[in-house]
RNA sequence: GGGCGGUUAGCUCAAUUGGCAGAGCGCCACGUUUACACCGUGGAUGUCACAGGUUCAAAUCCUGUACCGCCCA
C-alpha cells in the first residue's frame, strides 16, 4: 500500500489509468471469451462532431451499463464508431475549399472525395479521443466508420435486396429540398419551426368576367402562384357552388386555372378557396394526382426562380415573394395581408428554410418493413424505457411514410444502380460492373446520387460485426442488449434499426431502448452554439475531472427527464470524490501491515459490535439498492444510494465510530474494525466503479485491493446478502435497530448542545435514562463512544436518574436524555420546547385516534395499515407520558 | 389542430404504484476536534398549479381548467 497524497489529483491519475487499460487491452472482448454476452453499440456520433454535454450523458450511461455488466461477469462489449454524416461533412470540406477560392465542382467528384477522406484522417477522430477522456470503456479494436469497406458493403447489399424486392423505387414526388445544401432531405430531416408569417389573400379574376369578378384565395407563399395550375374548393362548400366548371385567370402569368372540387380543402381555412401548386406543396401534389393536373416547377436547385417563373426568373425565392406582392398590390389584386403563424420546415443541418419540391428521388417503401417492427414492440420483445416512448414509436410507425434516401451530394454511399446506354436497362449491383447484363454493352452509367447517412446507420447493430458476412461475433453478440439514446432520434434511427434488424437479420437488434433527456442550461434552455450557453464537457473534465463530470451528470439526471446543469453543479461529483479520497486516507493511516481478505472476510461474531453489524447490514442494503436501480435504469437513484451510503452511513457514522477503537490498544478489536472497514470500502469502490472508473481504480490499487483483481474493472460486482445470510457473521436486525436508535439519541444530544449554544469545544455531561434493561447494557457498553460523539466529559447511564435540578432534556428511542449544564438553565425556554413537542404529539395523537375510531377505516383498510396505526398510537401515548413527566419535573424544579 | 410530458422547499428533483411529504444544492448559526473547510454539527423552509369527483384514506386514481415544454400535422 503506497501512501496517498493529501490532495486528490485526478488529471494525472485519469490519464494514467486510461492508458493502462489501453495498453492491457482490457476493454476488448470477443465471442471466443464465451460466457453470457452483453452488448451495446454506440449511437455513432457524427464524424464532424465535438463532444457536448448530450454526448457526455449518453456515453456515461452506456459506460455505466457496460462496466456494471462486465463486473457481473458478462462477456460485455461496447462497440464504438462514428458515422460519415454526409451533408455535414461535405459542408465542412466545402467551407474549407471556399477559403481556397474553390468549389467542389472545380475539383470534380474523385478529387473532392479524396479531400474528404484526407479531412476525415486529420480531424475525424476528434470525438473519439474525447470519448476516451470521458473514460469510455469501448472496445476500440472494434471501432467502425459507416464509410468503411465492410459497412459500405452492407449498405450495397441492403440496397440491392430491397431493390430486388421492389421495396426501393425511384419516383417523382414532393420532397424537402434544401436550397443551400442543394439536396433532398427526408421528412425527418426537415425540422418544423413556428414562424411569424403572413397570410396573403389574393384575388384571382374569373376568366371572361368583368374586372370585379374575382375569387379570393389565401396563401402563405404567394411566390408559388407562378406554379399554380388550379384552384380548389370543398365539394360541400355551398358558397362556391357557382364556381364549379368556371375558369380563373392566374394573375401575372395569365394562365387559365380550372376550379376543382376536393375533400382535402378545409372550408374554414382562409376563404375556403386554395390555389393548387402540385410542384411545390405535398397536399397540392396529391390533389394534382387525383385530378390529373400538370405540375409546373418554378424553381432552380439553389432556390432561385427558373424560366417558368416568367418575369421573375433569376430572383431568389425571397426577392421573388417581395416583388410579386408588390406587383399584385399595384394591380389591385391583394385583398388583405394578415399575420399568420405557421410551421415551416428547416434543414436540420444548416437551418435553411426547406422548399417542398417535386423531384425524382429514391424511396424505401416502409409499410411492409414497419409491420414486424410494430409487432416487436407491441409484443414486448423490445422495450422502451421510460415506457411512454412505446406510444411515440408506435404512433409514428403506424403512420409511416416512404423514406426518401437519395441525396444530391457526393460524400456518402453512392446509389448502386446502373443504367445501360445501350438498351436502357437499369439494375442494382455491388462494385463496378463492366457490362450490361442484358445487352452486354459497356456504356454504363452509375446513378449520381448518394444515400442518406441513416441508410447506413440503420444497419449499425449488425454491420459493425461484419454483416453480411457471418462471424462468431455476430452470432454471439446479436441481438444486442441495451440501446441508449435521446428521443430526437427515435424516428431517424431507433425505429429504422428495428426494421432493418428484423428484415435483414430476422431478429430484433436490441432488447431495450433507454431514452434519456436533453442536457439544458440551468434556466432550461437547450444548449446551443448560437446562444453561447453551452458547457464544454472537456472544460469540466479539466476543472473537476471526468469522474466528477460523470457522477454529477448521472446524479442530476432523473430517469427520462431533461437535466439542467451549470458549471457549479459539477462540484457535487468533485466533492464526493474528495470525500472518498479522504476516507481512504484515514483508513490508510490506521492500516499498517495487516492484510485483509476483502472477498472472504471471515468476521468473528464474537468480535463484531452492534455498529459493525450495522454498517455491514447497511452496505448490503446499498448493494441491493444499487443493483436494483441499475436493473431498472434508475441511474440517479443508483448514484444517490451510493452517495448516501458512502457519505452519510460510512463516513458520518462508521468512520467516526471507529476512531476510539482504532486509537485504542485493543489489537483484536482494532483489527476486526479495520477488517470491517476494508470490506465495506472495497465493496463500495466496486459499486462506485461504473460511475467513477478512475478514482475507484486508483484507490483499488492504492488500498492494496488489487491482489484480488488486477483491475477493479474486472472485480466481481457485489452480491447483496440478506439478514439470514448476514447472521453467519452474527449480524442481527436487533443490533441494527439499536444502532439506528443510538444515532437518534446522539442527534438529540447534539441538538440540546446546539439549542443551548454550547460551543463544540466545551464539554458537558449527558445522562441517559434508558427505558429498559436491555438498553442499559447496550448503552453502558457504548458509553465512551457516545461520549466522544457528543463531546461529553461524561456520559452516564442511569435507569433511576431523576434530575436534581432543572435540566435540558429530550426524548430518544432509547430513553430520556439529559444534558447537565453548569450554570443557568433557561427553564422557560426549556418548558416551551417541551410544550411544543407535546403539542405536536397531541395533534398527531388526535389524528391517529380519529382514524382508529373510524369504523370504516378499521373495517376497510388492510390489517397491516390498521396495526401500524395502532402501534403508532401506543408510541405516541408513551411519548406523551414521558413528555408530561419531563415537564412536571422541570416545573417542580423551576 | 392531434398527441405526449410536466407543474411538490429558493433551485433541481424524489416519494417503493393510495397509508405520517423527502434528498441534493442553496440559505442561516456555530466550529480548525487527531481523514476531509471540496469539511463537520445543528437549524429554517411546503395551499403537493387550480377546481371538482372517487375512496376509510389522494401529491398519487378520475374529470375539467390554467400555465410551461416537446413531438407530429
Amino acid at each position: 500500500m503506497s501512501e496517498l497524497p493529501k490532495n486528490y489529483d485526478p488529471k494525472a491519475i485519469e490519464q494514467k489509468w486510461y492508458q493502462w487499460h489501453l495498453d492491457h487491452n482490457t476493454f476488448h472482448s470477443d465471442a471466443q471469451g464465451g460466457g453470457e454476452p452483453y452488448c451495446i453499440v454506440i449511437p455513432p456520433p457524427n464524424v464532424t462532431g465535438i463532444l457536448h454535454m448530450g454526448h457526455a450523458l449518453n456515453n456515461t450511461i452506456q459506460d455505466v451499463l457496460t462496466r456494471w455488466k462486465r463486473m457481473q461477469g458478462k462477456n460485455a462489449v461496447w462497440v464504438p464508431g462514428t458515422d460519415h454524416a454526409g451533408i455535414a461533412t461535405q459542408n465542412v470540406v466545402e467551407r474549407q475549399l471556399r477559403k481556397e477560392g474553390k468549389t467542389r465542382g472545380d475539383l470534380g467528384r474523385e478529387a473532392f472525395l479524396e479531400r474528404v477522406w484526407t479531412w476525415r484522417g486529420e480531424y475525424g477522430s476528434t470525438i473519439i479521443n474525447q470519448l476516451k477522456k470521458l473514460g469510455s470503456s469501448c472496445d476500440w479494436q472494434r471501432e467502425r466508420f459507416t464509410m468503411d469497406e465492410g459497412l459500405s458493403d452492407a449498405v450495397a447489399e441492403v440496397f440491392i435486396r430491397l431493390y430486388e424486392k421492389k421495396l426501393i423505387y425511384k419516383g417523382k414526388y414532393i420532397i424537402n429540398w434544401c436550397p443551400r445544401c442543394q439536396t433532398a432531405l427526408s421528412d425527418e430531416e426537415s425540422e418544423h419551426k413556428e414562424m411569424a408569417g403572413k397570410l396573403y389573400h389574393l384575388r384571382y379574376p374569373i376568366a371572361g368576367g368583368r374586372k370585379k369578378d374575382y375569387i379570393v384565395v389565401a396563401t402563405t407563399r404567394p411566390e408559388t402562384l407562378l406554379g399554380d395550375v388550379a384552384v380548389a374548393i370543398n365539394p360541400r362548400d355551398e358558397r362556391y357552388r357557382s364556381l364549379v366548371g368556371k375558369t380563373l385567370q392566374l394573375p401575372i402569368l395569365d394562365r387559365e386555372l380550372k376550379v376543382i372540387e376536393d375533400d382535402f380543402v378545409d372550408p374554414k381555412f382562409g376563404t375556403g378557396v386554395v390555389k393548387v401548386t402540385p410542384a411545390h406543396d405535398p397536399n397540392d401534389f396529391e390533389m394534382g394526382q387525383r385530378h390529373k393536373l400538370e405540375s409546373i416547377d418554378v424553381m432552380n436547385n439553389d432556390g432561385t426562380m427558373n424560366e417558368a417563373a416568367g418575369p421573375y426568373a433569376g430572383l431568389t425565392r425571397e426577392k421573388c415573394r417581395e416583388k410579386i406582392v408588390e406587383d399584385l398590390q399595384a394591380a389591385g389584386l391583394i385583398e388583405k395581408i394578415e399575420d399568420h403563424q405557421n410551421a415551416v420546415g428547416h434543414c436540420y443541418r444548416c437551418h435553411t428554410m426547406v422548399e417542398p419540391r417535386l423531384s425524382p428521388q429514391w424511396f424505401v417503401k416502409m409499410k411492409p418493413l414497419a409491420r414486424p417492427a410494430i409487432e416487436a414492440v407491441k409484443e414486448g420483445r423490445i422495450r422502451f424505457v421510460p415506457e411512454r416512448w412505446n406510444k411515440v414509436y408506435l404512433e409514428w410507425m403506424e403512420n409511416i411514410r416512404d423514406w426518401c434516401i437519395s441525396r444530391q451530394i457526393w460524400w456518402g454511399h453512392r446509389v448502386p444502380v446502373f443504367y445501360c446506354d445501350g438498351c436502357g436497362h437499369e439494375w442494382a449491383a455491388k462494385g463496378r460492373p463492366d457490362k450490361c447484363p442484358t445487352c452486354g454493352s459497356a456504356q454504363l452509367r452509375q446513378d449520381e446520387d448518394v444515400l442518406d447517412t441513416w441508410f447506413s446507420s440503420w444497419l449499425w447493430p449488425f454491420s459493425v460485426f461484419g454483416w453480411p458476412n457471418k462471424s462468431d461475433d455476430l452470432s454471439f453478440y446479436y441481438p444486442t442488449h441495451s440501446l441508449v439514446t435521446a428521443s430526437e432520434i427515435i424516428f431517424f434511427w431507433v425505429a429504422r434499426m428495428i426494421m432493418a434488424g428484423l428484415e435483414f437479420m430476422g431478429d430484433i437488434p436490441f432488447r431495450e431502448v433507454y431514452i434519456h433527456g436533453t442536457v439544458r442550461d440551468d434556466s432550461g434552455r437547450k444548449m446551443s452554439k448560437s446562444l453561447g450557453n453551452s458547457i464544454d464537457p472537456l472544460s469540466i473534465i479539466e476543472q473537476y475531472s471526468a469522474d466528477a463530470l460523470r457522477f454529477s451528470l448521472i446524479m442530476l439526471t432523473a430517469t427520462g427527464q431533461d437535466v439542467y446543469v451549470s458549471n457549479e453543479k459539477f462540484e457535487i461529483g468533485r466533492n464526493f470524490g474528495t470525500k472518498i479520497w479522504n476516507a481512504a486516507r484515514f483508513m490508510q493511516m490506521h492500516t499498517k501491515d495487516q492484510k485483509f481478505d476483502i472477498c472472504n472476510p471471515g468476521f468473528r461474531p464474537d468480535l463484531l459490535s452492534a455498529d459493525d453489524q450495522h454498517i455491514l447490514a447497511r452496505l448490503h442494503a446499498a448493494v441491493a439498492a444499487c443493483t436494483e436501480n441499475l436493473e431498472r435504469f434508475r441511474f440517479n437513484d443508483y448514484a444517490k444510494a451510493l452517495y448516501e451510503f458512502l457519505w452519510h452511513q460510512f463516513c458520518d457514522w462508521y468512520v467516526e465510530y471507529s476512531k476510539p477503537t482504532l486509537y485504542s490498544e485493543n489489537i483484536e478489536r482494532r483489527n476486526e474494525v479495520l477488517k470491517v472497514m476494508h470490506y465495506v470500502f472495497a465493496n463500495s469502490l466496486k459499486l462506485l466503479h461504473p460511475l467513477m472508473p478512475f478514482l475507484s481504480e486508483e484507490l483499488w490499487h492504492g488500498m492494496g485491493y488489487s491482489e484480488t483483481a488486477e483491475t477493479i474493472m474486472q472485480a466481481p460486482w457485489p452480491v447483496d446478502m440478506e439478514y439470514d445470510e448476514l447472521r453467519e457473521w452474527g449480524v442481527t436486525q436487533r443490533a441494527v435497530n439499536y444502532v439506528d436508535a443510538k444515532h437518534e439519541l446522539i442527534r438529540i444530544g447534539r441538538t440540546l448542545r446546539s439549542d443551548y449554544g454550547i460551543p463544540p469545544g466545551q464539554k458537558v455531561d449527558f445522562i441517559a435514562r434508558p427505558a429498559n434493561e436491555q438498553h442499559v447494557d447496550q448503552l453502558e457498553m457504548d458509553k465512551d463512544m457516545i461520549a466522544g460523539l457528543l463531546k461529553a466529559e461524561h456520559f452516564t447511564v442511569d435507569p433511576q436518574f431523576t434530575p436534581p435540578n432543572a435540566m435540558p432534556s429530550g426524548l430518544s428511542p432509547l430513553g430520556n436524555l439529559y444534558m447537565s449544564l453548569q450554570g443557568f438553565v433557561d427553564v422557560e425556554a426549556e418548558a416551551k420546547k417541551l410544550g411544543d413537542q407535546l403539542e405536536k404529539v397531541e395533534t398527531e395523537l388526535k389524528r391517529v385516534t380519529k382514524k382508529l375510531d373510524n369504523m370504516d377505516f378499521v373495517s376497510k383498510a388492510p390489517p397491516e395499515v390498521v396495526d401500524q396505526q395502532k402501534a403508532k398510537k401506543d408510541e405516541l401515548l408513551e411519548k406523551r407520558e414521558k413528555l408530561c413527566k419531563l415537564i412536571e419535573t422541570l416545573s417542580a424544579q423551576g
